[in-house]
DNA sequence: TTTAGGG
DNA sequence: CCCTAAA
């Protein structure tokens, strides 16, 4: 656990060159070895070699991470300058492929999606679950790539080293991904305002830059993180910037245990009711709510996770990343069967290379309740712990396609009107968590309140940096426990026992239990439960224009069934369309008999057979004389004149 | 959960 | 397509 921690907080703040410049050597050695101990051994040298680790990195990660600044104009108060610094550009001309070959999946760009969307369940995801046993060799190729890579490499090795010994689980590809996105995330976060991001289909993969690799996380990432700095301030900074810490050490050592908590009281949390997911979304059940303005939280995402979710609840942060990943591999698979348009629609779009400059991520909103009579350093702290909240959540990159949110990623990007013709200006990327998502605990109880205090008291108990460190990571369970109601906190256990025994997971244990000290601190609370927006982040589907075929086997089921009895034309017509609802048969219904009713110059879009509208109008004129709702009677009438 | 409608 | 009131 106290790794993880330490890697989120690294990844965090410490994805700033800086941190890992001092950690590296042993974290490299780790991040190898990690692999060796993929199985889930490791000796006590090695622990204790991984704690001494942390303490340094985070140390040093605190002094670096200035770069979240409380001048930033963003909700959590990202820096904008750091989005100009040069050092944040990084061109990351991600090109896993050699790293990964496995992984890369032909069907689909695999190389963009780890930059763009590492969100996304790769396709190659689902198709080498394997392959991600792969080790340190990939991630350190990986990281090589660029200054950026890098960054998030550092992140990885040091969750890989951790991970491994607790979770058995295999440092995958798809793991590295996800946590490069959070990585790059925080980058941005921090300061990083703008990174190049070009994604390479097809061909171009296979470019690695390598120069970069060499100098070592410190010589790319230094640049920026000296930067940042020093505009903003020294190490201490970082309590400043990110959330004043007027004590700093300590201070520090508890930013990353909450951090660490947090992440893990995320990632415990289970996703309840599978298909609410994606109205009440995430943002209910965000502690920190948070509210991207002008885009909604993936639901597929959490679609995804739900599942997962159900099975373990209890996961580290971590875990939750690959947990997610796996899931979202399953679910490519499926849809790939499914959908054959995307595969068609893939292999048109290896042809071509879209680039996309991401000058800035749209970051969601924060929401922070502080008494008046706080200080300013507890705001700066509520702050920090709703940006720390976000960023240590499982960090997803959504795409937005003009002001349009694109759920399915299996969708390709012409698919989702991106290519290299449109107006790339119209594609916009925001980062995602995916902890708002339904919660184990607040699915069970919606009660606001508690999460938020558990939101609150955990991270600063967490926040107990010894406890944590040097603490027994046994008792981190019973720790997240206390924290939570005893419902919840019971169930968590459970759950997480569950987890444990099949994958012996330390991590939930690290947290170390200390008193609440801060019950002082501020309340995070959670946007979306106080303002009852439940939708804010809800996504508006994609478009799915309605096919002729599509429209005609419509025309049938309702002649047959009768307009109004919505649920059993789906059922018989779009049974296995899952993203044809009955509401959307009756809406395109009722717009089936607008269209019929209108002169052909005045309908828009793919024409609709004149044939069909006729039957549509003679099925309207029908039904609407004849109770649709009558269960089988009426049904053949219709079909008798027909 | 479904229907039915308005937006 | 979304959002909701009703059923």
């Amino acid at each position: 656990m106290v790794l993880k921690k330490r890697i989120y907080d690294g990844g965090f703040h410490g994805l700033l060159p800086p941190v890992i410049p001092k950690a590296p050597r042993s974290l490299r050695k780790r991040c190898l070895r990690n692999k060796s101990y993929a199985d889930g051994e490791i000796s006590g040298f090695e622990l204790l070699a991984a704690v001494a680790d942390k303490l340094l990195q985070e140390q040093e990660s605190e002094s670096s991470t200035s770069s979240v600044g409380s001048k930033g104009k963003g909700p959590i108060g990202i820096h904008e300058e750091g989005a100009k610094h040069e050092p944040l550009e990084v061109k990351v001309d991600v090109k896993v492929n050699s790293v990964i070959p496995d992984h890369h999946d032909p069907a689909s760009g695999a190389e963009s999606e780890l930059v763009a969307q590492p969100t996304n369940p790769d396709p190659r995801l689902k198709e080498s679950p394997h392959s991600e046993n792969d080790s340190g060799s990939d991630h350190a190729s990986i990281v090589t790539n660029s200054g950026f890579v890098k960054k998030v490499n550092t992140s990885l090795i040091m969750e890989a080293i951790e991970d491994k010994p607790r979770n058995m689980y295999d440092v995958s590809v798809g793991d590295i991904r996800d946590e490069i996105h959070p990585v790059a995330v925080e980058k941005q976060s921090g300061g990083l305002t703008s990174v190049k991001t070009y994604i390479l289909k097809d061909g171009l993969k296979p470019c690695v830059h390598t120069g970069v690799s060499n100098k070592s996380y410190t010589s790319a990432d230094l640049p920026y993180y000296k930067d940042r700095v020093r505009g903003a301030c020294l190490p201490r900074d970082r309590g400043n910037v990110n959330i004043n810490i007027r004590d700093d050490d300590e201070k520090y050592f508890r930013y990353n245990n909450r951090n660490n908590t947090r992440l893990r009281a995320f990632g415990s949390r289970s996703r309840a009711g599978y298909r609410r997911m994606r109205k009440i979304m995430p943002s209910r059940y965000w502690k920190v709510a948070r509210k991207l303005n002008e885009y909604e939280l993936q639901n597929g995402t959490s679609d995804r996770v739900k599942s997962f979710y159900h099975k373990r609840k209890k996961i580290c942060m971590r875990e939750w990343f690959q947990a997610d990943a796996a899931v979202k591999r399953r679910k490519l698979f499926h849809n790939s069967s499914k959908n054959s348009y995307i595969k068609e629609a893939s292999s048109e779009s290896m042809s071509n290379l879209v680039k996309f400059s991401i000058k800035s991520f749209k970051v969601p909103e924060l929401y922070v309740e502080v008494p008046e009579t706080e200080t300013v350093g507890s705001l700066k702290r509520s702050v920090m712990e709703a940006v720390k909240a976000i960023l240590h959540g499982k960090l997803h990159v959504g795409v937005v396609v003009q002001g349009k949110k694109v759920r399915d990623d299996n969708r390709t990007l012409q698919q989702s009107g991106i290519s290299q013709k449109c107006n790339l200006e119209t594609v916009g990327f925001t980062l995602e968590s995916s902890l708002p998502e339904v919660s184990p605990f607040l699915a069970r109880e919606e009660t606001p309140s508690c999460n938020v205090q558990q939101w609150l008291s955990r991270p600063i108990i967490d926040g107990c940096f010894s406890s944590s460190s040097s603490g027994p990571p046994p008792l981190a369970t019973s720790l997240d426990n206390h924290l939570e109601k005893n419902e919840e906190s019971t169930t968590f256990a459970a759950e997480g026992t569950e987890v444990m025994t099949q994958e012996p997971m330390e991590d939930s244990k690290a947290l170390v239990v200390v008193p609440p000290l801060d019950a002082e601190v501020l309340s995070v609370v959670p946007f979306s439960e106080k303002s009852s927006k439940r939708y804010e982040f809800s996504q508006r589907r994609t478009r799915r224009p309605f096919s002729v075929s599509e429209v005609e086997a419509l025309v049938e089921a309702v002649e047959i069934l009768g307009a109004g009895r919505w649920r059993d034309v789906k059922m018989r017509a779009f049974g296995d369309a899952n993203h044809r609802t009955y509401v959307d048969l009756k809406d395109k219904w009722k717009t089936l008999v607008h269209t019929a009713s209108i002169s052909p110059q005045q309908r828009r879009g793919e024409p609709v057979p004149q044939n069909l509208l006729d039957r549509v109008l003679v099925a309207h004129a029908y039904w609407s004389q004849h109770q649709t709702k009558q269960p089988a009677k009426n049904q053949k009438p219709l079909e008798a004149q027909m």
